[in-house]
DNA sequence: CATCTCGCAACAACAAAAGTTTCGAATTCC
DNA sequence: GGAATTCGAAACTTTTGTTGTTGCGAGATG
């Protein structure tokens, strides 16, 4: 089942963005993402909804982060991206009056719950602030080492 | 994204086999689960070649179980039809070399490692026989009420 | 006014499960 | 031995959702 990888870019972009004098445009992280402009405003779209960032028309217009990223948890991304479903595996409703199917998926479900339980509860407990520590500690290991700047 | 529900539907047919006298056929399974009988055979494919369940071909042919369900555990069905991902979120690999996109995956991976560990501690926990029971106590308490049958 | 940049709609590409069709092969019943 | 049953497997279509693409419109800047 193909993976969804907004969250994951999201993150990455967020990241950069904090690094970078001035507005990113959607083509500089469209191409920091190896795709295309138009999907990182669709993405982007919901951030700028839910007030992480903000954008702007015309010349020396692009996206601009509104708060600092310790006030920016991953639960937060995921939630402006749409709050897009964690599992690929889930219950068959073939015949929801059978007990039988009942009992699989309340055993299903359960399990599911607790395992997202723990996902959001991490998730809400990193802020890309934390993020960008660990790049910073990865940075300083591998000193010299480039990293995937907007002026690729 | 669409839900991979093979895992449901393998749990809820191996329940209702036990209580079956003789062989189901692919035919009576598929109608037990709303679909056909080749989607069946696909299936059940995973779980004959790991030794949950045999097939006989002919008049009375059918597929039966080859061991208790008290032997079967949630975690071994989801072996069986091939270790299907847990999981719709994923990672994003548009620049391994990127410190930044390491960081990011590095965190997402811990959170769906831990989520992934849990989830399979409790299906390995959990039994047919468990789930079974657990349909007799629901039968106990809402008797009288129908369940789908192979007979439908 | 020309250029840059986002906004949005419509559509194609792609991936994976699910559904369908159509063979063949083995088994059982008459 | 022949007919009916049933699995096995390959090939194809359908479906659903992410991703990629194209095109046009609307602000903003110089």
């Amino acid at each position: 089942m193909r993976r969804d990888s907004r969250l994951s870019r999201m993150l990455h972009v967020l990241i950069h963005m904090d690094r970078i004098d001035g507005a990113a445009t959607s083509d500089q992280i469209a191409q920091m993402l190896g795709t295309n402009p138009v999907v990182v405003r669709r993405t982007m779209a919901g951030l700028r909804d839910d007030g992480y960032v903000h954008s702007e028309k015309g010349h020396g217009g692009g996206w601009v982060l509104t708060r600092p990223l310790s006030e920016i948890t991953m639960l937060d991304i995921h939630r402006a991206i749409g709050n897009p479903a964690f599992f690929a595996v889930g219950v068959a409703v073939d015949h929801p009056e059978c007990l039988v199917e009942q009992a699989v998926n309340s055993a299903l479900g359960s399990a599911f719950e607790a395992a997202e339980k723990l996902l959001i509860e991490k998730f809400a407990s990193v802020t890309l602030a934390d993020l960008a520590d660990e790049f910073d500690q990865r940075m300083a290991k591998i000193a010299d080492k480039p990293t995937c700047e907007l002026s690729r």
